[in-house]
DNA sequence: TCATTATTTCCAGAACTTTCGAAATGTTAG
DNA sequence: CTAACATTTCGAAAGTTCTGGAAATAATGA
């Protein structure tokens, strides 16, 4: 991922509409929602929603696909990983990484393997 | 972590000075690095720098320390875990998950427990 | 105290983003 | 074909962000 990848994927992500449409297709999973369903759940209206999906989506971010009349929009999650692993990749300058960086992508999830972090 | 936080932190990534001085200090580890060394690295103004780093420290990303005539700045780890795990929070509706979200944190640098992604 | 170095604040202009009304496009059913 | 619905594009106004010059603050050493 380059740097340029990495800063319009957080751009996307860094507007409270697109991060609540995000999100709620992060916990849709892969089947996602037609573009109408996810207005309706969140309350936004047609010509915004489109502005947006089409931000994440240029971003990477998310993926759609036409069905009949709708359009569904899905989460990538590769995208997502490739983020992640972008933000935090050599922490701590590859020292002690066990102790230094997070098992995170999951913690909120996955608990049983909870992070020591330094600072 | 409340939306507005997440906003706050990924705004305060998304911009491509920032990116490069959040992941420099992510790599250089709890002991940070002053701010002239920070801009003599990246080659960025002063004033310029003082911005940027004041943008990140306020979006929870940077601890400052102050040492002598220098200031430290160096990666907030706890708050970086934090991000990522509102992003993938109840990925794919919580089922699945050891198949659908990433464990990836570090992905770049633990390999050994590499994702299977859908999509 | 004074000079020096480190960092931050203030300011203003240029560039970018978000929003929404209105119009356009695309898809299906009758 | 036409009506109805789903979604996108266009355009303009309001707001926000980025940059760098100039000045301010802060800490140290001579």
């Amino acid at each position: 991922m380059k740097t340029t990848d990495a800063v319009t994927a957080l751009a996307a992500l860094a507007q409270e509409t697109r991060l609540a449409l995000f999100r709620l297709l992060v916990e849709t999973g892969p089947a996602g929602l037609a573009a109408g369903e996810i207005g309706a759940q969140l309350g936004i209206p047609a010509n915004t929603l489109s502005f947006h999906l089409k931000t994440l989506t240029q971003a990477g971010l998310l993926a759609a696909r036409q069905e009949g009349r709708f359009i569904y929009y899905a989460a990538h999650y590769a995208a997502m990983d490739e983020l992640i692993a972008f933000l935090t990749r050599n922490c701590c300058n590859g020292a002690s990484v066990e102790n230094c960086l997070p098992k995170t992508a999951v913690s909120s999830t996955i608990t049983r393997r909870r992070a020591r972090l330094p600072a």
